[in-house]
DNA sequence: CGTCCAGGAT
DNA sequence: ATCCTGGACG
């Protein structure tokens, strides 16, 4: 009846689940984008502070058919719930028809128990119109960290517990200095503070946390972005976190040698949105003084 | 003081704490008859689109006694409070005391921890008059379909998550065609479908799916109604479906040799109700579209 | 602001 | 099947 025009079909339904349980919190829509050399997903998110991009190529999937490009917003939350019905061994389907540009069908197969599942998405947002992504250099961040995201879950787990002082949107400083990452966050009745040095090559070849620093740098971000991205770190053993005061950050989880999922998060300016009271001023100067505190302790 | 004219005895305080929780969501009460060859439940739904019937032998109970017949209408949302307390290792009675005819006494022991609990519940409804259940024939169905309960289950539960549409009570299209079935929701932002093949009995002599068509079907339910009936299907490893378009649809879950748990469910009209519009018929309209799209690939 | 119910995760 | 967390309602 229709012609297939684009089937992606790939095995690994944790991928996407992990994906888009990380996602669908924070994103309410996603632009995909499928081509001959793999799949392009964007997202900002609602208050315009984050935008998230995965690249994943051709090569990450089992087997991918794409005979056109597809360009399309879907709904995450819906496509979060499809995914929580697949088994881990389904195989799934991508198909866009020909004469249908407003709906896409992800098809899960289970052979062994003879079930088809198969979902119709319709498309939503601005079609066809992927969000703009600046190109940065890695010279023009001033602190680029990479940790493994063990450590980097464990943090954000750490910070997300500690740092809820129920009157406002949690925030986190995180600051490079000296060859260490500090992470603080402001809670009830107390402070949270988790330093992280860069560990010595010779103590662990793998999974090291490595620290370039240029220029001392420290920022404030929503913990609810960090969250976000720490689910999604899952998908690798590392991260790489870009910092800069001029520059969105940019937290980084490449994907083996077959793409990469990046967060951009924009720093809250202290004193410039809002919402930033004078209590976050407090929160960044005693910021300030552990850090000349640290330093005296050297 | 009284003579206890009934007391039937149970060990299996899951079992009904398992049909209550299925049943007092949908079932504001039930018509209970305790007689010498055990126990029959009726109720019928506000809307009277559902009824159910749960027939319980005496050999089902650890210990029964009945002296003479009690029939009663009782309310299921109490009993079901009444039964969360229940510990799963209690031994529980019913009671009715011989001039007290308008109660029924629940003692639930935990013998262990030397604790008695006791519900008095007072008689609701029609005492007296069961529900005119009619007995249909196998014969009259157009299609049959076991699967095991787990299959159901998981496709109730896809069917909820995303068969909410927000503008009206979900519902699933059920069709049964050419050794399969087919269950259709209508989400927010796409749609649903899962096919269940007929298992192979060379694969899985255990736990098949079995489909008899005599001929095609197709029918509109109510999610509510099969989720009910999901719940209730944990007692046992096995579902049947008898599906007509003239008669209501019977869902029915054998308890081992002891009983059974049944659902007849009448299926929506199209056009025929106040909440069904032209959005119904367009999925009735969809669902034939994709049954002639799925006769094709074949 | 506290309570209750539903959904998801272990 | 149970427990915990998040969201909705009173």
């Amino acid at each position: 009846m229709f012609a297939t025009m684009l089937e992606p079909r790939l095995v690994q339904t944790t991928f996407f689940k992990n994906v888009l349980e990380a996602l669908s919190d924070l994103f309410i829509e996603a632009h995909f984008e499928f081509s001959r050399t793999g799949l392009e997903l964007q997202a900002i998110d609602t208050s315009r502070v984050a935008l998230v991009a995965l690249v994943l190529r051709a090569e990450a999937f089992n087997h991918y058919l794409c005979d056109r490009g597809l360009s399309m917003g879907l709904n995450l939350a819906d496509m979060a719930k499809a995914f929580r019905c697949a088994n881990n061994d389904d195989i799934i389907t991508i198909k866009a028809e020909e004469d249908w540009t407003d709906t896409v069908t992800f098809t899960f197969e289970s052979p062994e128990d003879g079930e088809i599942l198969e979902f119709d998405f319709d498309f939503v947002g601005s079609n066809g119109v992927p969000l703009e992504i600046p190109e940065y250099q890695e010279s023009e961040y001033q602190a680029i960290v990479r940790m493994p995201s063990a450590k980097f879950m464990r943090i954000c787990k750490k910070l997300s517990s500690f740092g809820d002082s129920g009157d406002r949107d949690p925030v986190v400083i995180i600051s490079v200095y000296k060859e260490r990452v500090r992470s603080f966050a402001r809670g009830k009745t107390g402070t949270s503070t988790t330093v992280c040095l860069q560990t010595q090559t010779v103590d662990k070849p793998k999974e090291p946390t490595l620290i370039e620093m240029k220029e001392e740098v420290s920022l404030i971000f929503d913990l609810k972005y960090m969250n976000s991205f720490s689910k999604a770190s899952t998908l690798s053993d590392q991260v790489t976190i870009n910092l800069s005061s001029e520059l969105p950050a940019v937290f980084e989880c490449k994907i083996a040698e077959l793409g990469y999922i990046r967060y951009y998060i924009s720093p809250r300016k202290e004193g410039g949105m809002q919402n930033l009271g004078d209590e976050m001023q407090r929160i960044a100067k005693e910021d300030k003084m552990q850090n000349e505190g640290d330093e005296m302790q050297n």
